[in-house]
DNA sequence: CACAGAAGTTAACAACCACTAACATACGAT
DNA sequence: ATCGTATGTTAGTGGTTGTTAACTTCTGTG
């Protein structure tokens, strides 16, 4: 197997192992098993554990891509519109790469100021983008005087919290709800709520 | 010390320690340093780490209540009371306990059933309280036609997700707001939306 | 063919961790 | 006064973990 391909199968294990059991209970020999190679083979791709991580977080601040959706949004006038494509782009990419919110809550709750760093630029990034769009919306009269960006990060908020409910709370919150459905049933609530 | 005050002593820096640095790093001698005591004496109180997680978890589930709560609000008419008080509600006991829910959170993640389970039976009694109280002002006529499930369960992740905000995202979002704030922006957005 | 370097192995090390055995002391009840 | 119990200590054990040293195998190139 080539080098690049070990290093990217190692990343790959790697991501799916610590969002499943967080980083301090995946061990070097769990890791290296995945890979079908010795715990030394793995230092030949990588300097450490931590170094592992780092490499981690970084293919997944790498991974979104923003500017599709904000090219296609970036000139709606209608609120719903662009709600509910920003919590379904939301949506979509966490239940896509499900390990991906796991690991970044999980990191940045540990105290990892890298992963902290990777959640909120994701995340500010929606918020941003959204904020931007809401002032544009008030200024052309389609929405009532608010603290947009304030609305923004709680919306965001909301949206994050039912991506976690997906994930994280599977079988623990009672009924099961399909985000979209969810969407469907929340977002006029927040149109409704911001047009004049 | 008495034995009771000694077990009190080690819950609360458990507490405090597991929600610091989570479950698997914090080690059984950083706690006893932090009681004043040596590991094997904390054996005396509890028989094993896992026990003393055990016990922090049951400590949490009861330290909340909601009587006074649901009984002030169990017959408002008003939405945006409803909301402003389940709101505050949540984030006063989070800003009071800034311990909890990073721990019930980062217990979750790791999997942990138990904390999963008191996750859910913090937040899921605050979904039901409101939902039940959104199907009475429905019935009233005060508020539109809505899966008030879904809706409730929405307005509570959006709360969750502020509270997470002021802990566990600090300096790391930006502007800084404080959740009243947030709560005068944000629930009244929610009640132009959900009244007819 | 020779050989350099990449990629893998076995074996082991030092540090750490949860936990325990064995012993010491304070103290209330009888 | 004495005994039992609760609560503490020192010293150490077995197991795990991240990491490394030393050695082997594969492979493309001049």
């Amino acid at each position: 197997m080539a080098k690049t391909d070990r290093k990217t199968q190692i990343l790959t294990e790697a991501t799916r192992l610590f969002s499943e059991s967080g980083y301090d209970k995946v061990t070097v020999k769990q890791l290296a098993d995945a890979c079908g190679i010795t715990e030394p083979a793995l230092y030949r791709h990588y300097s450490s554990k931590e170094a592992i991580y780092d490499a981690v977080l970084d293919s997944i601040s790498k991974r979104l891509n923003y500017d599709e959706l904000f090219e296609q949004l970036g000139k709606t006038n209608d609120v719903e519109v662009l709600l509910k494509s920003i919590a379904n782009h939301i949506l979509d990419y966490f239940s896509e790469n499900q390990d991906v919110y796991r690991l970044l809550l999980y990191s940045a709750l540990r105290g990892h100021t890298k992963s902290k760093q990777v959640y909120q630029a994701i995340r500010g990034t929606y918020v941003r983008f959204l904020y931007t769009q809401l002032d544009r919306l008030y200024e052309m009269g389609s929405i009532i005087n608010k603290n947009n960006e304030m609305t923004a990060r709680c919306f965001i908020g909301m949206v994050f919290d039912c991506a976690l409910g997906v994930t994280l709370w599977k079988g623990f919150q009672g009924k099961q709800f399909d985000p979209p459905d969810v969407i469907a049933n929340n977002v006029p609530i927040y149109v409704r709520g911001l047009t004049s």
